[in-house]
RNA sequence: GCGCCGGUAGCUCAGUCGGAUAGAGCACUGGAUUUCUAAUCCAGCGGUCGCAGGUUCGAGUCCUGCCCGGCGCGCCA
């Protein structure tokens, strides 16, 4: 059992199958993290609830479940309180006894800290990020980049084959624009499409509108091309295709930025399946016309006048939309890819679509019961105002600016904390700015994940730069932290041999071991729920307990510390650093050695 | 109108699918320290969990109604 909490969850089962029979084999252990410590380290809350089942008092059943209860090596003898509770509190003997089984780290490759891969790996979809090609990126796009990254990071981690699917906007009546904008205006690289670069994308669509706007014959060339995509003119797909390559190269950069690695797989991609989707639907029963459209109705979806709203797969004008689409990529993600569990990674405004997809997935059989879909909801990022976040004129803020402005303020702590003598490491100008490139992506991502996926927040640079609370410098500064201190024992952390013995003897140490040893049930945790931010949340709280441990007055003495103990804390140093930076690395953010 | 998401300390946010006296950080107040990195640690202050009912041993969490904010609701994606 690689958690603690699954050992007593384990052990707890068993006691109510030997005290009430078979029956209980169902009954939920309810084994929690106990939040307040003068209850101990974990409790059961089962009792009260198998009270009423059995019609015994809640405390007597406790008794017989702990007096059933083969824990003695893990923890103290349990104790009963209030209504029913039972009450574990770990001994430290059985926590260092954990953290020493702890294999050492590899030389090379991922450090699991003997966390388990799955018992079943499945093959898993991550469906993220998703821009229009026809525009740059923006803000609007951060979340679902970076919680699909970290998603896919967590999934992979247990083991899960994972495809992260960038199912982007490629596709649709705005590209018959843009080629024809790029024909009029950039004659000149037709020749050569290769070399096609465009450094302002945004400018470029929006020249594309005016004139399409203003111009009524651009806007009759631009239909054309349309057509002449949809009916496969190799020269307009040229074009078309030279222009989504920039695109992508533009994605591309800020995604290597973000430090995330995406399959591209867009909307175009299902193009020649689409005729078959609709069809299928329609010979299956699934869909009827109406008002000239193909159209999915689905139980319990009703619209404005409470008559049943349709999911509509083929427009009346023969053309298809996103709901076609995305069912097709359904289908194809289940069918070719052999996707078991398909994450969707999308604002909860699409929520409703989305319900429409899967219940739509079902009916169809593409989506079978084993295979798991789920709509990883956000809300959204907001400017200070609690508005949608919007650059001061109003439009919309580039990813790329974003990203700018948070190295840019990165630097400028960099560069404070070099000017001040005491902080100062003496970086010089390129440490300078791999640190700020670091510390500032870090900081926007952790700030993204630290938050509830659910809930929209409040974008702030001086919240996500601070050195104090939940941040990212916080939480790397730990670790360059950790890492100077095994310099200057100079001691090499891997070098540490794994039979060290580890003692935990301060109440300091004792709270950092109890810390450390909970890793594995919440990446498990994490890995169900797809959570980040119960993941930086643990995180914090290690580097809080390595502060409290390493504190003058309320921690212990480390280097300088007699023998057997020195060994035994620097293990504890090593501990908390590998956690830290597997953890991070889990939420997409690099260490640093030295900051 | 119907549906969904949210409303928790002055501010920013958690709250482990119903558990014990609701937690962090920031801000504010006080304290520690002759630094194994002060980018530290400890303590205090601060709450009618939007409002009103209900369910039960127990409700921030579940059910009902209402208030406020946001979003969605037939051929954009």
């Amino acid at each position: 059992m690689e958690s603690i909490l699954a050992e007593l969850e384990f052990r707890v089962r068993q006691a109510l199958v030997n005290c009430f029979g078979d029956g209980c084999r169902d009954v939920e252990p309810q084994v929690r993290l106990s939040q307040d410590e003068r209850f101990g380290d974990y409790q059961s809350n089962c009792a009260m609830g198998l009270g009423k089942k059995l019609g015994k008092k809640p405390r007597e059943l406790a008794r017989e479940i702990v007096d059933g209860l083969d824990v003695a090596e893990l923890c103290e003898p349990p104790d009963i309180a209030g209504p029913g509770f039972i009450n574990f509190r770990l001994k430290p003997s059985a926590i260092a006894a954990r953290l020493q089984s702890i294999p050492p780290a590899p030389r090379e490759g991922v450090d699991r800290m003997g966390v388990k891969t799955a018992t079943e790996p499945i093959t898993v979809v991550v469906d993220m990020s998703s821009p229009n090609l026809a525009k740059e990126m923006h803000v609007g796009h951060l979340r679902s980049t970076i919680l699909g990254d970290c998603v896919a990071r967590i999934l992979e981690f247990k083991g899960h084959q994972v495809h992260r699917i960038n199912h982007v906007g490629d596709w649709g009546t705005q590209f018959g624009m843009l080629v024809t904008h790029l024909r009029n205006t950039r004659p000149e690289v037709l020749g050569n499409l290769d070399q096609l670069r465009l450094p302002d994308l945004e400018s470029f669509y929006v020249s594309a509108k005016a004139e399409f706007d203003r111009d009524p014959g651009f806007a009759a060339q631009a239909r054309k091309a349309v057509t002449q995509l949809q009916g496969g003119d190799p020269e307009t797909l040229r074009i078309w295709k030279a222009f989504c390559d920039e695109s992508l190269r533009h994605c591309g950069a800020i995604y290597d930025r973000l430090d995330v690695r995406i399959e591209n797989c867009g909307e175009s991609f299902y193009n020649d399946l689409l005729p078959g989707v609709v069809e299928e639907l329609l010979s299956k029963g699934l869909a009827t016309i109406s008002e000239g459209a193909v159209c999915v109705f689905l139980d319990g979806f009703v619209n404005r006048e409470g008559n049943p709203l349709p999911m509509i797969v083929r427009k009346s004008d023969g053309g298809y939309n996103y709901a076609t689409t995305d069912l097709t990529a359904l289908k194809y993600r289940v069918e070719q890819l052999g996707a078991r569990r398909i994450v969707y990674v999308v604002g909860v405004t699409q929520k409703q679509h989305l319900q429409m997809l899967f219940a739509a997935g079902r009916k169809a059989g593409w989506a079978p019961a084993n295979v798991l879909t789920e709509h990883l909801a956000f809300g959204s990022v907001l400017g200070p105002d609690g508005r949608p976040f919007k650059t001061r004129e109003g439009g919309t803020v580039k990813l790329k600016d974003l990203l700018d402005e948070a190295v840019f303020r990165a630097r400028q702590v960099v560069e404070s904390n070099e000017d001040d003598k005491a902080k100062a490491r003496g970086l010089n100008e390129a440490d300078r700015q791999r640190v700020a490139e670091t510390v500032g992506m870090a900081a926007v991502r952790y700030f993204d994940l630290s938050h509830n996926l659910a809930s929209d927040y409040k974008f702030n640079f001086d919240h996500m730069l601070a050195m104090e609370g939940n941040t990212a410098p916080y939480m790397l500064y730990a670790y360059a932290r950790i890492r100077s201190i095994g310099r200057k024992a100079g001691v090499d952390y891997a070098d540490i041999p794994a039979d060290t013995p580890i003692t935990l003897e301060h109440e300091s140490e004792l709270k950092l071991a109890k810390v450390l040893v909970r890793f594995p049930e919440v990446v498990s945790t994490v890995a169900g729920e797809l959570h980040p931010n119960i993941l930086t949340e643990y995180l914090y709280e290690t580097s809080k307990a390595f502060s409290l441990f390493y504190d003058r007055v309320h921690g212990v003495r480390v280097i300088d510390a007699p023998p057997p103990a020195r060994m035994s804390r620097l293990r504890l140093c090593d501990l908390a650093a590998r956690t830290l930076r597997l953890g991070l690395g889990l939420l997409g953010i690099r260490t640093l050695e030295q900051m």
